[in-house]
DNA sequence: TCTCTTTCGGCACTGAGTGCCACTAGTCTG
DNA sequence: CAGACTAGTGGCACTCAGTGCCGAAAGAGA
């Protein structure tokens, strides 16, 4: 997301004069650094005073831009959050709820082309690094609240009734399960692969009925 | 799972004379150790000396049994896996993947009645305590590989096809999002909020046609 | 210049996790 | 029984993430 500017790239508030102090940099421009090192020399062997060198600023004051080291590859995951509570909101009520989701999932995973590889090289670091790995979790859970927040909304039951919390998993799940191929297959579509899972969600493999799929290697 | 014998009892194997020292104490036990400390006084305001100490152990020694005290609360779930991995091998071939799957998801989730308010104490604390919910992730992921690997299989495809891996991150969904739902009431089952839970993945919300489900509270 | 506000960052401390290594408690062999 | 061998134990010292505290820096406004 930070372009190319420097990385103690001023606040936007600078420019509006505030109160106090300026702040020294940003929290993108400093997930942008420590992802730089990350992918350079590994995220365990990068300590928290090494980024903090890096952009320039003391390793109390990184603290004060993220909680914790796991959070630095994240950025500014609220915000894309927030995106993708406008998009429901703005969805005609007279589509399904699954429909509905399919296509937030979609849209909050699109990317400018300029941007996949990078967006790429940071999921593969969030779904590779254990500690990463196990802290996305909490991310995960702000997801899933978007989306059963959404689903009860609709269904007109409580957010914590089985319903939406089945929903909130699934479609992380199959969010999840694009992403886990999309990392693993080298020239892949995020997309079509997001699309495909949300078939395979929509068709419903569970009991009852044999899944839709054509057993393609051996039987 | 450790009955009532104080903590400290001896490991299965020494009865049947082994080469060297004996080990002190065994995981269950130190697991069951930790887990009254936990929910006596909070997973954060417990360290692991207090762990170590109170099983009369040396801190370092704990480090063995455990590598890290998110693993404490789990116990031995190698061992459910693996119990896990031989039911779903002993499974009829005609029964579709879905129906053997969820019957696996019952099984792996039954307990004695006995066993239950214990369980139950435990899965509060894996689903609550920041640190441990992100920690899970790990374990799941093992979890997610069974179901995963006995899908690709029966399906003729390969594990890390999009196939068995939507499927491996739904069931599990629907079965943490039945765990959700257990915890948030007092006196519900949860082998029968699996099954419901189960059913929703059966029928298959996502898009194209709306939920089976009757909206219960207002529109 | 003085005051008020906000950010910065050094310092010291806690607590998890690890490498190293000597010690302990057993078995096995002669 | 002595000595060799083996496996578990735990103390010590160290690294690193994260936090509380507090004074210093930097800017705005009067």
């Amino acid at each position: 997301m930070p372009k190319e500017k420097g990385y103690l790239q001023m606040n936007e508030r600078s420019v509006a004069p505030r109160m106090g102090r300026q702040p020294l940099t940003t929290r993108a421009a400093l997930s942008h650094v420590a992802l730089q090192l990350f992918l350079e020399r590994g995220f365990e062997q990068t300590t928290v005073d090494d980024i903090a060198t890096a952009a320039g600023i003391g390793r109390r004051t990184l603290f004060r831009y993220f909680p914790s080291k796991n959070d630095l590859p994240w950025g500014d995951f609220e915000a894309e959050l927030a995106r993708m509570r406008v998009f429901l909101a703005a969805t005609d009520a007279t589509v399904s709820v699954g429909d509905a989701l399919a296509a937030a999932v979609i849209e909050f995973n699109r990317f400018p082309p300029e941007e996949v590889p990078y967006h790429r090289e940071r999921m593969h670091l969030l779904l590779n690094v254990p500690a990463l790995l196990a802290h996305s979790t909490l991310r995960y859970a702000e997801w899933r609240r978007v989306v059963s927040d959404f689903a009860a909304d609709r269904l007109g039951v409580a957010v914590d009734a089985i319903e939406p919390t089945v929903i909130g998993w699934v479609f992380l799940g199959a969010s999840l399960a694009a992403y886990e191929q999309w990392l693993r297959t080298d020239d892949s579509d995020l997309i079509e692969l997001l699309e495909s899972a949300l078939v395979l969600l929509r068709e419903g493999f569970a009991p009852g009925h044999s899944p839709t799929v054509q057993p393609g290697g051996r039987a």
